[in-house]
DNA sequence: GCCATCGTTTCCGATAAACGGTACGAAAAG
DNA sequence: CTTTTCGTACCGTTTATCGGAAACGATGGC
């Protein structure tokens, strides 16, 4: 076998000259987490230079409270449900989200419409944030969980639109498409064509795809990588919103997406 | 002091009744991050109850580490930037989870009822994923972890009827066939019967034998290899979900189970 | 069917880490 | 200024963690 080098080693000692359990056990998930795939307990053993038993005791431990997973008909480790729950409140509460609150603030008091912060996990998407105006008319979401289905919200669209291609693909053909409204679209020829005009063009629009009267906005917000892990869309009724005036606002939405974006990493 | 009811508090001895130090740690950890703002070394010994020497000793250790810091100008714990890239890390990596999730949400989109996959380890029956639907009367289930005794729910016996049969055998004598409800098989003669009766239809029910009102139908998830890894069940109460209700969707339920199988190879 | 690799489990003594009552200084409340 | 609350430090005790070695089972390649 070529021994294959591991992308997510860490530097040598980094975790075994821990002197502490629990931080060992936590750079354990660091470079699981860093993987990006699921991880077979040798691959962990040469990455973070652990003895077999105790690496083989602190998975075991992180399995059981439901942090870890086992990648079904495999041995491999993959992040759990409620690691999954933890990266989501952290991406929510940490330093940078309180920058990432004040833009969005900033945008929102500039173009005096709702304007929120989604991320796609899990296929799902979750708003990071989200601010609305105060006006009469708007709309209720409950803040926090699940959010609405992809493929019918501008942030959905979007996020899934700047995938990779196959992966992208393969979504589309599992999604489920339910119709919300006329407008919603439940054809996935179309999606796949719709997918592609947001990448060309830069932003993604909701024309009452999921609520008559509701249009939205979003553009891509990418990490100093370049990589796009969020979305930055602004929400409202048409009768004050219409699509036309919204999409005017695409360019503030751009510049506040560059600022969002500095923040991660 | 009129002592300010805490919002992130956790549930009474989950933490402090916790005996790994690491878990324990974690818990302090997600306690934290839930709350959303700085939080002081005697909130979170409300919140976690914890000893105070100890949790300072918790905390230094993640501070020294980098995973937390200190409220500038303050003395009370935020978020810090080690954790934050962690959560970002996170977030990233759920390529693996989020296809078998889309299918998940299209068939429970479909059929409007709670779904859940699920996979045996070591004789203990696991969730992978769940999706609840939005109804008053739901079964709360811890989030991770150990789940269900799997001699009296769908997912349980369908996964043990799909092993190979003498593996099959020494398991269902190992069981300790605890009674829940007086609809729990408990006789090992009838759970055997119970076992034919399942592969040779193809799915089973879980008809009250866990918690009275509860009734499930799962069906098995293939790898392309032919193997049965995981379970594809659909759960509700009785009174929404009578059991041949629940029986009417096993077709589309198989249709999932096929998509859920195919993303693995 | 054979062999190599990988994952899981056991044992156990030594070591070190976690524990938490107690106490003291610092800060805030009154 | 007094009093209470909070954060930090100490330290003897205890207990969990560590990890080498090795065996066993499962898996996959050939």
């Amino acid at each position: 076998m070529p021994s294959r080098a591991l992308s997510f080693v860490a530097e040598p000692g980094e975790i075994a000259g821990e002197t502490s359990s629990t931080l060992k056990a936590f750079g354990v998930l660091e470079v699981l987490v860093r993987a990006g795939r699921a991880v077979t307990l040798s691959e962990l053993m040469q990455a973070t230079e652990l003895p077999k038993p105790t690496l083989h005791r602190t998975l075991a431990l992180f399995e059981e409270a439901g942090y870890l997973a086992r990648e079904p008909g495999g041995r491999a480790y993959i992040i759990g449900e409620r690691l999954s729950h933890f990266g989501l409140d952290v991406l929510r509460n940490d330093r940078a989200a309180t920058q990432r609150r004040t833009v969005l603030r900033r945008v929102v008091s500039e173009i005096d419409e709702s304007c929120n912060l989604a991320v796609l996990q899990r296929g799902a998407l979750i708003y990071l944030d989200r601010i609305e105006v105060e006006w009469p008319l708007r709309l209720q979401i409950p803040v926090g969980g699940v959010a609405i289905p992809p493929h019918c919200c501008a942030s959905g669209k979007l996020l899934l639109a700047y995938r990779p291609v196959a992966e992208r693909q393969r979504l589309l053909e599992l999604m489920a498409l339910k119709r919300f409204t006329e407008r919603t679209i439940t054809d996935r020829q179309v999606l796949a064509s719709e997918f592609d005009r947001i990448v060309t063009s830069g932003y993604a629009v909701d024309n009452e795809e999921y609520v008559l009267g509701v249009a939205c906005v979003a553009v891509p917000v990418r990490s100093p990588h370049g990589e796009v892990i969020a979305s930055l869309a602004v929400q409202g009724a048409t009768a004050r919103l219409p699509l036309m005036r919204a999409i005017e606002f695409v360019p503030r939405l751009q510049a506040a997406a560059a600022d969002i974006g500095s923040t991660f990493g």
